[in-house]
DNA sequence: GTGAAAGCGCTAACAA
DNA sequence: TTGTTAGCGCTTTCAC
């Protein structure tokens, strides 16, 4: 910066300010300074910067893997809704274990961010709460969290009911819930849903077998596809499957095709999350849509809350959710 | 550093010497700075640390799209592969857009990694030409680079000629390439997987009607789907179809079963990249698997070579590919 | 409208 | 083994 104030005939503080385009500075003055940048093809240095200023311009997104789909959809949407802003973001793979989550939440690298999305997995409450960052941070999941947390969630026991109902209301008797579990040290998303999907079975009056509750523990495609393999070789009889995830519902569609049953006229199912890739499978997946836009928003909107004011209240905010209805349902039209 | 300094009655360069790891630091003062800092809950500033040593324990990886699959996957073996060694990776988007990637690719940005993988498709030789970054840089791609990059990409010709002759190994004659493009300014993935599909009916004798290329802009499911769809209700007669990547072929699955076509009976499939969700499919995807893990291996080689030695000599590594058989083709004992 | 001085928090280099 | 000095490149503050 100093080569182009010399260049320029100017003070590096006359530099600094055309740069950050602040109003004290004379046009004639600005257009030389910003010649001499482009002539130099001199580049500010971000880290500088920072540790002068605070501000870095960037959103960290912290997910647990990069490589479930909901993860890069979510990080797509939030990239795309910060791009106009001037902000980036960035994500970083916490790798769903609870060790791995702590160190990405280190105080040291959280500070790298101006503010810092976190989808965590692997923390609990007692984690959360020895955390005290200085770093505006919203949390994106279903897990409980201290109160004074920001916090967006899905409708999960609505969307779990709903999907549940759905799957009832085109004829379901017995409706297995993958991924399911029925107890946990916190609540999570996977209680939560099997929650939903419980209480839609009490209000049709249906018993809830407990081996009906499936259970996972990586909710990856290939375990939900080895899960529901083994469960009907075992001697499962299902009528319906709610899967807790729309990633563990197309290990369903491969577990169910490989036991020789046909989705949806042997088996329905329906997921959650309605990724991208769901209406695209054959036959397209009946899912929950947890409305991502409205998810991105509101954490967006609280995250520039803090942003502004420090001690902003925290909010809890929870989506809406929705049933979009697709081929691996009989629809309510059927028997 | 200095409250920690005081409090273990040392100097700022002793804190800093601990946290560290250096050696020439006493056992009975290393713990001492250790009981202070734990009990002051003191974190070490990465930003200043990083202004003053230059390093950052970070490696960038820009790619164009979080939510196209095969990046997710890319992204989480590479972080996967860095945490042993200490490191840590952060992932950008970069838009698909030639804009948006010189944004990401300033240097400024650039200078905040130790190195940067860089997932390129907007770029061109020109850009690229243009960059001269003194942060590490390995490409990972498919597009022609300048000789000075260092670069690992895909065997895409190969890969594509072996997925076209195992279509036409199962009896095909009218093999479709979804996603072709022939003539571009500058080569890229598309059109060396063109060029393998073309070597492939050549060889084997057939004509390529230049409307079995169908193009795409985007390569996401849904314009596959659609182009697919579009195609088969416009006439076009196809025994198979090569995709050029997973990705599309995932909605040509889709597009081909919206126009009435059974795969494989009435049309055989192929894709490129062997993603995670291929293999369980319904039918299972026939595939180029380009072995993910040399490319990773063999990307953060070039990388760890040119953190040691910024001269080192540029490489060009192309990994192999292999045909990965499924479902979505008949099979080389059918006729 | 422009510039000089100070310092963000750390570490390289060297001194003791 | 420990400490001192200087300075990374920028921005804040305040004087002109």
């Amino acid at each position: 910066m100093s080569d182009v104030a010399r260049a320029a005939g100017v003070s590096v503080m006359t530099v600094s300010n055309v740069l950050n385009e602040r109003t004290n500075v004379g046009a004639d003055t600005r257009l030389r300074v910003l010649e001499v940048v482009e002539e130099l093809g001199y580049e500010i240095n971000l880290t500088a910067r920072r540790l002068r200023s605070g501000r870095t311009g960037t959103i960290g997104l912290i997910v647990p893997q990069f490589d479930l789909h909901y993860y890069g959809e979510l990080a797509s949407r939030i990239s795309e809704a910060l791009a106009p802003e001037g902000m980036h973001l960035v994500v970083e793979q916490s790798g769903a274990s609870r060790e791995r989550e702590l160190s990405a939440l280190s105080l040291a690298r959280l500070q790298q961010y101006d503010g810092v999305l976190l989808s965590a997995v692997g923390l609990d409450m007692a984690d959360l709460d020895r955390i005290h960052p200085d770093v505006p941070i919203v949390l994106l999941g279903e897990q409980a969290v201290p109160e004074r947390y920001h916090r967006v969630r899905m409708g999960n026991v609505e969307g779990a009911r709903l999907a549940t109902e759905h799957l009832v209301g085109c004829g379901a008797r017995r409706v297995a819930v993958l991924g399911g579990k029925t107890s946990a040290p916190h609540p999570e998303m996977a209680t939560y849903r099997t929650d939903g999907w419980s209480q839609a079975l009490d209000q049709a009056g249906l018993p809830h077998d407990p081996a009906l509750v499936i259970p996972l523990t990586t909710y990856s495609i290939a375990e939900a596809r080895s899960a529901i393999s083994a469960a009907v070789d075992g001697g499962l009889e299902v009528d319906a499957i709610f899967a807790v995830t729309d990633e563990v519902a197309i290990g369903a569609l491969a577990g169910l095709h490989d036991a020789g049953l046909r989705v949806p006229e042997d088996v329905q199912l329906a997921g959650f999350d309605n990724l991208g890739i769901s209406a695209h499978l054959v036959p397209g997946l009946t899912t929950i849509d947890p409305d991502h836009p409205t998810l991105v928003t509101e954490a967006l909107r609280l995250l520039r809350r803090q942003l502004k004011d420090r001690t902003a209240d925290p909010e809890h905010v929870v989506s809406g959710a929705r049933l979009v209805a697709r081929g691996t349902t009989r629809g309510r039209s059927a028997p």
